[in-house]
RNA sequence: GUCCCUGUAGCUCAGUGGAUAGAGUGCUGGCCUCCGAAGCCAGAAACGGCAGUUCGAGUCUGCCCAGGGACGCCA
């Protein structure tokens, strides 16, 4: 909103400073840090620092000072400041508040839901996330992946990009033929009962229990997947069927946590182009051909002439069947040749990063200029107590509806007592959407590249930084407006604005900037961080500023901040696929 | 062994090379006779180590220490 002012000024300081014979240095503004001032900064160490290295003698510190103090004589008082000064280096221009209050407000009651949207970039992103693999369980390492992709997704869009939202769902593998090994020898005609994720996942554990512990099962299992291989008909029908059964079972998470896919991609259709894939790659001469005695694959280091970096990459097991890389290289060109995409993203964790390169860069070997333009957004995983990593195969998991539904009671419980005059359905709704959203935030909360230890009070707590804090600021928010009746036609903010009031402005204007930053950096913490600060900034301004008692000019203006503040924390949960609920 | 990530307050985390390093939680104390206390206010408490680059380093570079991860037929 500011960025025309601050051009301005960037150009009347740059031509004093050249009149003066000053070099020039770049100059960037930033918004002034002090809580209750509000205005821009800019330093001028650089630009005193590049005259120092001219041979001039004065500390730069000092020089600074002076060139400061000068570019403010020379600006005056410029239209829509209060107050300019050089303090330390810096000069500082604050804001007519007033006034900028006035803009602020007005955009985001124009703008509404739609505040903090940015222009179309005219660009198209791929974000392939979630990634399940049939006949597994979906648990809590599994919904760092869900809230990350679509948290990103979100943000890409707000930020302007055309997004497509991927899932490639793993329906075909060892651990598929297990589990049908399994089920055949222990579960044979059994229809999935009320909780499949659970029914699923247990099949699951015990096939790998039998397959580790029994030295008979390994046979009997490879000879399985030979007869899915030769497509025997038994057999694809039984794991169409199955693989259908999880499927559903995704479908109803996905629901649950209110994500949704543009375009689902499935391993076993992969296979096929994979293995051609592999014959042009070995007559290409990137791929070596060693079987039976080795695999096929590309050795990476070799071709490009690095050391222990790239390694090599097999690309086809010595038995002739596939690998997770076999596929994962048609799944890249198709998806670029389906949606001329400028960017596609991954969001896998950091365990696949030296994998996820290796395909990007047999991607570039083979020819295809959009390689460079495949992102990997390597997250850490999600443990449990005592670094124990979340393994399906043997059962220590936490589920994800599990997690959802103690969490939801709990909510439930303070809602009950808190709105006792609200009907069971709007409770339990409004349960849900706190319980939800804590889980959401507390899992995008923290930078990517930290691992999450789960645990139950730290997933459960409701308090301080958390999604809950944010919707309740919103809930007040909500209340007065509520009691206030109807809204005023016309306001004017006052001459004079209290410091908290300042502060909540100047957060609700940075908004779509961080909606930029966030998208810039695939960084949804840049946004989580944001929110919060939304919401302190408002709870301050609750503690500190009367609205509903306020003498009537004053009282129609705060009544427009506060409809502002709740529309911009609203919009910065909405991006971060969290609701925010009017009561709770 | 090689490569990648991490190291900030008791604990869990923020921190675009720039002003006084911010929160949450826990601890101590205060605030419901004003719009909802899932809240607010106050207090004590921190940049793993050593060099270097820079006017300026939590941030960049190198080495060391500590933890985690990856490294040819798992996904």
């Amino acid at each position: 909103m500011f960025e025309q002012i601050q051009q301005q000024i960037s150009q009347q300081i740059n031509s004093f400073l050249a009149k003066e014979g000053i070099p020039s240095a770049p100059i960037d503004w930033k918004w002034i840090p002090f809580a209750g001032q509000w205005g821009i900064s800019t330093s001028f160490f650089q630009t005193a620092a590049q005259e120092s290295k001219q041979g001039k003698g004065i500390p730069v510190g000092e020089r600074a000072q002076q060139i400061a103090q000068m570019a403010a004589d020379h600006l005056g008082l410029p239209e829509g400041f209060s107050k300019v000064e050089a303090v330390r280096g810096y000069l500082n221009l604050t804001f007519s508040t007033s006034s900028f209050a006035k803009q602020v407000l007005a955009a985001v009651h124009e703008e509404g839901s739609q505040y903090g949207k940015g222009k179309p970039t005219h660009k198209r992103i791929m974000v392939e996330y979630s990634q399940p693999n049939t006949h597994k369980a979906f648990h809590v390492g599994h919904l760092r992946n869900v809230v990350l992709g679509s948290a990103v997704c979100n943000i890409l869009e707000w930020a302007g990009n055309d997004v497509v939202r991927a899932n490639y769902i793993g329906d075909i593998g060892l651990h598929v033929i297990k589990w049908l090994w399994c089920y055949l020898k222990f579960h044979a005609g059994e229809e999935p009962p009320e909780d499949r994720v659970r029914w699923i996942g247990d099949i699951y554990v015990q096939a790998s229990k039998s397959y580790e512990e029994d030295p008979t099962v390994e046979p009997e299992v490879r000879a399985l997947f030979a007869r899915w291989d030769r497509r025997d008909p038994d057999i694809v029908e039984l794991w169409k069927k199955t693989r259908q059964w999880s499927l559903e079972a995704f479908k109803q998470i996905y629901t649950m946590l209110g994500v949704q896919f543009d375009r689902y991609y499935f391993e076993s259709e992969m296979e096929d182009s994979g293995k051609d894939l592999v014959k042009t790659l070995i007559d290409k001469g990137l791929a070596r051909d060693e079987r039976p005695e080795n695999a096929v694959f590309i050795p990476l280091d070799e071709i490009l002439g690095t050391k222990d970096k790239y390694r090599v990459l097999v690309v086809l097991r010595s038995d002739g069947t596939s690998l997770y890389a076999t596929k994962d290289i048609p799944l890249a060109i198709q998806k670029f040749e389906e949606y001329h995409l400028d960017q596609s993203i991954y969001i896998v964790d950091v365990r696949q990063s030296l994998y996820l390169q290796q395909i990007f860069k047999t991607l570039e070997l083979m020819g295809y200029p959009w390689a460079k333009q495949c992102y990997h957004l390597a997250y850490e995983i999600v443990t449990l107590p005592g670094n124990v990593t979340i393994a399906s195969r043997d059962g220590a998991v936490v589920l994800l509806e599990d997690l959802v539904h103690e969490a939801t009671t709990r909510a439930l419980e303070i809602v009950r007592t808190k709105n006792p005059e609200v009907r069971d359905e709007k409770q339990k709704e409004i349960a849900y959407t706190v319980a939800l959203g804590a889980i959401r935030y507390s899992m995008v909360s923290r930078d990517s590249t930290k691992v999450v230890t789960f645990d139950w009070d730290t997933a459960l707590d409701f308090n301080g930084q958390a999604a809950p804090y944010i919707q309740y600021a919103a809930v007040r928010a909500s209340s007065i407006l509520r009691k206030a009746g109807a809204m005023p036609e016309t306001w004017q903010p006052p001459e004079k604005l209290e410091s908290a009031e300042i502060t909540l402005i100047d957060l609700i204007n940075r908004l779509p900037q961080e909606i930029q930053k966030a998208a810039k950096d695939v960084k949804p913490l840049v946004l989580t961080n944001h929110a919060y600060e939304l919401a302190r900034a408002f709870n301050d301004f609750y503690s500190q500023c009367p609205v509903l008692q306020a003498e009537p000019a004053i009282r129609d203006f705060r009544l427009q901040l506060v409809t502002a503040a709740r529309q911009a924390i609203s919009n910065a949960l909405a991006v971060l696929g969290i609701n925010t609920p009017d009561i709770m």
